[in-house]
DNA sequence: CTAGGGTTAG
């Protein structure tokens, strides 16, 4: 279809320049909404009519064609707008310049920054400010500072933007105090570059001014200048570590609230998403989805965020439902990373199927190389049963994998009880010269523990600590401690945890516990509950596990002991259920539950099943006797 | 035709 009717034929000379003008306004304006639209088609086509019009020489016109190839993606079209030009304008310049930055071709925007100075041309603010972009983008220091040279000769560098440009530049190349050097010396400063030096500090500054963060926030306000959503968003994610933190963070809530941050109507998205981010990580989710529902119009960034943020919480149903919203309601279509939200609810709500819907849809748009996305489904496709399917994800030739590729996968192998596979895919690992990290090391050494690779593991511990310098975390010393319980070494395991070098945190003392109740040792099995309620007072399950310990052997007066300073504590414990789905309908039961209408036949197959297992258990000791 | 912010994986 062609958008443009036959030009009107005029007579008078005051009308056919009329029309002139009027046809170039139109041009304009749909060179704006090509720009907006991303719309290859009408660009092309305002091209041709420039052409046919004699506007090809318009200045005008000229730069914002050069703007739009360049905006659909082709800035090659964009070149020979501008070579066809015979005056070079400095907005010629950088409109192209802007059309490289954007395209990421950034050695053609650092040529033509170069030859402008052949061309006559000389450069502006603005030309001087997108070339800054583009040497941080292209992670060029050098050619940054040869810029910044220009800008001192110039005098540039008293103007605000290039100065903002170029201390984010420096900011970008991890030279915080330069940026900071290029602050001190600026004779007026702008909300922005306060933004800036703060979003740099958050990177990289700690390590090059002893200032801490929030106290720029006050010099800021001392300079008279107001932190704007900018500056909230910036300073947001910081707020998680202690308590101190926690109530900034609600107080840039209530700042952000009372000054009307954003955009005048409801909140900015944003700010939106890192206030919802905020609670989330504070596990105030239910606060985040207050925010969610006060912000009008969403993204997908926005309904990435609350997903993300129910899901981490563990409300995996309702992030499904938001997903599902999201597209249905919203007609938000999915980004990379909402896939990556939301895989992790597939585990006990959707299972398998769920894993492969999303795998198909990614494929389908084509985003079966991200890396993020695969590790996600490596670790996906083996909770949910399926390590062939990770396995394929995991050898797919076309995505280059990264750390925590390996790490999934040796996890995966692991929960499958496949030990073996998992140190060989550690050492595979090591030989194409990947250096372990903690997460790796817990991945093989949990692997290592479920199939009683006792020595294997230990080895390979002591490797991680001794060569490759891996400091032990609370977790890797768990799966070690796991790994000698397990394998009814319950006083090395007691001793190992006892030389542990940092305090042994619950998880330690719950793999003991585990042990000690497999190979039936209840003086262990008492202590590491003690220990436990302990550490997690809060923590109901401890208390009646132990009190079940003593139960069984009839120790009444203990039980009476552990089940007073639960009531003391006002403590309850909801039963734990577990639930199967068979064709669509979900049955949930307890333990011991009698409940369910073909409760005796399920408890027959299951009768049925134990004495199977425990053939098979003795067949199994029966070869190792062997 | 310009600077600064957002959601992700073991």
């Amino acid at each position: 279809m062609n958008i443009f009717s036959a030009p009107k034929t005029s007579t008078s000379v005051v009308a056919r320049s009329a029309t002139l003008l009027s046809q170039s306004q139109t041009l304009l304006h749909l060179l704006q909404l090509s720009v907006a639209d991303y719309s290859l088609i009408l660009t092309q086509q305002c091209h041709a009519r420039m052409l046919s019009l004699g506007f090809a020489q318009n200045p005008l016109l000229a730069t914002k064609l050069i703007s739009a190839y360049a905006t659909c993606g082709v800035p090659n079209e964009s070149r020979l707008v501008f070579d066809s030009l015979q005056l070079k304008s400095v907005y010629l310049c950088n409109s192209l310049i802007n059309g490289y930055a954007k395209n990421h071709v950034y050695s053609d925007a650092l040529g033509l920054f170069q030859r402008m100075w052949f061309l006559g041309v000389a450069a502006d603010d603005y030309t001087l400010a997108t070339i800054l972009k583009v040497c941080s983008e292209a992670t060029d220091l050098d050619a940054g500072k040869l810029v910044h040279g220009r800008c001192v000769r110039t005098g540039f560098v008293f103007d605000v933007v290039v100065a903002n440009s170029l201390m984010s530049m420096y900011c970008k190349s991890g030279e915080f105090s330069e940026s900071l050097k290029v602050f001190d010396q600026m004779p007026h400063r702008n909300v922005s570059s306060w933004n800036v030096v703060i979003a740099g500090h958050v990177d990289t500054g700690d390590r090059y001014c002893g200032k801490q963060i929030f106290d720029f926030v006050k010099d800021m306000q001392l300079d008279g200048l107001k932190p704007d959503a900018f500056t909230v968003s910036t300073l947001l994610p910081l707020c998680s570590e202690d308590v101190e933190k926690l109530d900034y963070g609600r107080q840039l809530h209530g700042y952000a609230v009372r000054n009307k941050l954003g955009l005048g109507f409801g909140l900015d998205f944003h700010l939106g998403c890192c206030l919802i981010d905020f609670y989330s990580r504070i596990k105030r989710v239910v606060l985040g989805r207050r925010v969610f529902n006060q912000i009008e119009t969403r993204n997908v960034y926005t309904w990435t965020a609350m997903i993300n943020g129910y899901v981490k919480n563990g409300a995996l149903e309702e992030g499904l439902v938001l997903f599902d919203e999201m597209q249905r309601k919203d007609r938000v279509r999915p980004s990379r990373v909402s896939l990556v939200s939301i895989l992790p609810a597939c585990s006990s709500v959707t299972g398998l199927n769920g894993v492969k819907q999303i795998h198909g849809y990614a494929i389908r748009r084509e985003w079966n190389i991200d890396v993020s996305l695969s590790n996600a489904l490596i670790d996906m496709y083996s909770k949910c049963g399926s390590l062939n399917y990770a396995i394929r994800v995991f050898e797919d030739e076309s995505v280059s994998g990264d750390a925590i590729s390996w790490s999934s996968m040796m996890s995966g192998y692991g929960l499958h009880g496949k030990g073996e596979e998992a140190t060989c895919l550690y050492h595979k690992m090591l030989q194409l010269g990947n250096k372990p990290d903690t997460i790796a090391l817990v991945g093989v050494l949990s692997a290592c523990g479920r199939s009683g690779l006792v020595d294997e593991g230990l080895q390979i511990y002591n490797s991680a600590i001794n060569e490759y310098g891996i400091k032990p975390t609370v977790e890797i010393c768990a799966c070690v401690a796991d790994m000698l319980g397990r394998s009814g070494q319950l006083s090395q395991a007691l001793e190992f945890i006892k030389t542990m070098p940092m305090e042994p945190g619950p998880s330690v003392w719950g793999a003991l516990v585990s042990a000690s109740i497999v190979h039936g040792n209840p003086e262990i099995q008492d202590l590491a509950y003690r220990f436990l309620i302990q550490l997690e007072p809060e923590n109901p399950s401890n208390y009646i596990s132990l009190s079940n310990l003593h139960a069984s052997s009839k120790k009444w007066d203990t039980v009476a002991q552990v089940r007073t300073m639960m009531k003391q504590r006002g403590l309850t414990k909801t039963p734990g259920c577990s639930w199967i789905s068979i064709n669509g309908i979900t049955h949930s039961f307890y333990a011991y539950d009698k409940l369910h209408p073909s409760s005796e036949s399920i408890y027959e197959m299951l009768d049925g099943l134990l004495l199977l297992m425990k053939g098979a258990a003795r067949s199994l000791d029966s070869e190792k006797m062997k």
